[in-house]
DNA sequence: ACCTGAACACCGTTCAAGT
DNA sequence: ACCTGAACACCGTTCAAGT
């Protein structure tokens, strides 16, 4: 794989660093700002120190050590992600496609941050409103509190999940996306029917991989289940 | 974050490689086997070097560069999967269950792997047969070539993106995994209520994000909605 | 033809040194 | 107290050298 950090793209540091101007709020945001023009390996120390114009290490009086970096980080994208929600409705399943659409254009924008968001815990305040958020459309949608709890958790993971996949296929070389995309074009269009009858015989239907209706056909899929079941259960009741 | 190679686990190549033992398939075959037994820094050229018991760049013989052996390799994790999988029978909803949790299973194995077969396409023989096999499923149901097509992509990428996040939260550093877990029995069941109060109010029922029924039941969301749907459509004929 | 060694520009992290 | 420089063990990749 090529390397992503392109040497020319980060900008020298020619003014020393006045001091005391670090702090993690500062670091942060020179992080999203990296992660934003740069691809997956946007968040290095020495990336964020070119950002920072300060030293790659310098960052290290701020943060124990990545770990705890990269938490702030991922919090500080759900600190961006809130600040760009539409406001909330009195339509809980309008809210919830909001919510899914607004975090897939904050991961695309973000790849490399998205890559680690997704499967970690940030424990910090804006993820923790983020659930409070969730969890309310479920609570608004009338269904017990153990089911809000679940389907908070199974709809968050696939949007998560789905999220980060079309974030890293956005921040892949250009070059490898290229010939990804190509493939379902051509590869996969002159399979041998004999081998592959089902796939051949429906390949000029399937959406490309970057077509962004897909995720927003996966979270109306989602939100259609969980109001059959719910709906259900209350008929039951 | 501490460096998930561990140099006490590979094996040291005591013994000198004879000639012309190195190939496309015994490559391939070592980089499966190191990334089951390390996480996500498994598919390095130097852990490959080690496990093969020659030197790291011997490697380039055999592919011209990383994404050439990463695609590759990401071909034999479908193949291992293709190999375990149940054989179908005649219920489309159940293969496709199958096809989901296998797939699952493989990926949490090879977390390595996972991460970059998540998010690219092969395009080589054993991703087409996955294909092939999943399309099936949707034809035997009664949709028309284009649904089948439309739900196979969405259906495989919500599959695929789960199953990376499970697989990247199995092979994180377990000091990361613990504090990630404990933060939903400690710092989420501790908020509070009048800053929070939907997400304390269901905080007991919350799953566990490594609780594996999560990942089935996205699975028979998708399933039960995809159905629904069609079947729609179908009275609407 | 197939593999190795040395080199290069990158990683995260530690620690002594500067201001 | 805050930042820098040098060092260390890692990355992927290239290329000359060995067999």
């Amino acid at each position: 794989m090529p390397n992503p950090t392109s040497r020319a793209a980060s900008q020298p540091a020619l003014t020393r660093l006045p001091r005391g101007t670090l702090s993690q709020a500062v670091i942060i945001e020179a992080a999203l700002a990296v992660s934003e023009r740069k691809g997956l390996g946007a968040l290095s120390f020495q990336a964020l120190g070119a950002e920072l114009g300060a030293h790659p290490t310098a960052i290290y009086r701020h943060f124990r050590d990545k770990d705890e970096l990269v938490l702030a980080v991922v919090d500080g994208l759900y600190a961006e992600m809130l600040a760009e929600l539409a406001p909330s409705s009195e339509d809980w399943a309008a809210d919830l496609r909001t919510l899914a659409t607004t975090m897939h254009d904050v991961f695309v924008r973000h790849p490399a941050v998205a890559q680690i968001a997704a499967a970690r815990t940030s424990r910090r305040e804006h993820e923790f409103e983020l659930v409070e958020q969730t969890i309310s459309c479920f609570r608004r949608s009338g269904m017990t509190d153990a089911d809000a709890a679940r389907y908070y958790r199974i709809f968050s993971d696939v949007v998560l999940g789905y999220s980060a996949i079309d974030a890293a296929l956005a921040a892949l070389d250009p070059k490898l996306r290229e010939a990804d995309l190509r493939a379902w074009q051509v590869e996969y269009r002159t399979l041998p029917p004999a081998e592959f009858p089902n796939l051949t015989a429906v390949t000029s239907h399937i959406p490309a991989i970057d077509d962004p209706s897909n995720f927003r056909t996966a979270v109306d899929l989602m939100i259609e289940a969980i109001r059959a079941r719910t709906a259900a259960a209350e008929v039951a009741d």
